[in-house]
DNA sequence: AAAAAGCGCAACCGCAACCCT
DNA sequence: AAGGGTTGCGGTTGCGCTTTT
């Protein structure tokens, strides 16, 4: 297919706009909207190609655009939009009233992008990185020195840090190994690599410091905050629901309650107490999407089956189906980054 | 105070999908 | 069905401002 030539035609500006070009593009647009991009240049006036004018348009000179610092709540929404969708800045933007994809894309990678990375997740995958542990040395390295640096009882201060760090890498690995299959791998039903579930008791026992406990405790829907103890951890494996998340197109994903919750539910109402399997679509009954949900249905399976990564585990005599809703917040990511999690 | 480095963001580039004939 | 034109999208660049050295 032919390409448009475009901005490579001759003699046509390229660089920032002047007010006063704006102002023509702004005044040709409420007269007689945009038509065809090609030809509004010279209708209205401006030695801009077609192109060049429609990016400033949706993209600075549009009426409906917000402005400012993204909230809380834009950038928890980018992130559980970005771990299901990937780098779709579009789709994304689609979500976020009044802000553009070029917006997005340029506070994902000047803000958010890099919070992942500080924080020793993938931010692709929205993983832990698994190259924590190899990296851990050096990462306690740096921190006892700057402490040492800082802080005349050096040996306590690095003793601490030292437990600390250790602390921290194996929350990320608990994390790691109990969060979902990657969000953005539809065909995700075979995993060798599935933790036993006395490897992450283990785990989870070996874990006690203040910093473990900021992380790991229950803090969603009022509930009294509660250390995760055996039964919370056997809660837990049983209520690893798979979701599926599809929206109006042909498209499927595959999504968390989590990210479910935070889309459709402002109020935790889609966490339903009693286990009552849930199901939204645009004909629903259930609580409404806010105005900012894509018109998607979502089908709750129920308490996590065999057909996931989680079947092993769920199905388990030892970790039998209690009923309940809590869907581990605490160990997602998404959540994680707006705790108080001291760096190192 | 000046230079260097870092950061944020608008704008550009090129590809691919869509549309129209 | 094919081919050319148009639009939309994601990646990247470059520039101006701010912060650090």
């Amino acid at each position: 297919m032919g390409r448009s030539p475009c901005c490579d035609e001759s003699g046509l500006k390229k660089g920032p706009w002047t007010p006063e070009e704006d102002q023509k593009l702004i005044k040709h647009i409420k007269n007689h909207g945009h038509g065809s991009w090609r030809a509004l240049p010279k209708l209205a006036g401006l030695n801009r190609c077609g192109k060049s004018c429609r990016l400033r348009w949706t993209n600075y000179l549009r009426p409906d655009i917000k402005r400012g610092k993204f909230s809380q709540e834009e950038e928890q929404t980018i992130l559980n939009l970005h771990s299901v969708l990937g780098n779709k800045w579009s789709a994304i933007a689609s979500h976020l009233p009044g802000r553009t994809d070029n917006e997005i894309k340029n506070f994902w990678n000047t803000h958010l992008k890099k919070k992942l990375i500080q924080m020793g997740f993938d931010p692709m995958t929205h993983r832990p990185r698994t190259d924590i542990f190899s990296s851990l040395p050096h990462i306690i390295a740096l921190a006892s020195l700057k402490e040492l640096m800082e802080n005349p009882s050096w040996e306590e201060q690095a003793l601490r840090l030292q437990a600390e760090a250790l602390q921290m890498a194996k929350c990320q690995y608990l994390q790691y190994l109990l969060q979902p299959p990657s969000l953005t791998n539809i065909n995700h039903n075979t995993n060798n690599n599935n933790p036993t579930e006395i490897e992450i008791m283990n785990l989870i026992n070996s874990l006690s410091s203040p910093l473990f406990e900021n992380q790991m405790m229950t803090q969603t829907n009022n509930n009294p905050v509660q250390p995760l103890g055996t039964d919370s951890v056997g809660l837990l494996f049983s209520h690893l629901p798979s979701l599926e998340v599809v929206p109006n197109n042909t498209n499927t994903y595959e999504t968390t309650p989590f990210i479910a919750k935070e889309m459709y539910s402002q109020n935790n109402e889609v966490c339903d107490p009693n286990n009552t399997p849930w199901q939204l679509s645009s004909s629903s009954t259930a609580p409404s999407p806010p105005s900012v949900a894509p018109p998607m249905n979502i089908i709750h399976d129920g308490p996590s089956s065999n057909s996931n990564n989680y079947g092993d585990a769920c199905s388990s005599s030892s970790f039998g189906g209690s009923s309940g809703s809590i869907w581990p917040d605490h160990l997602l990511l998404e959540d994680a980054l707006f705790h108080d999690i001291p760096s190192l």
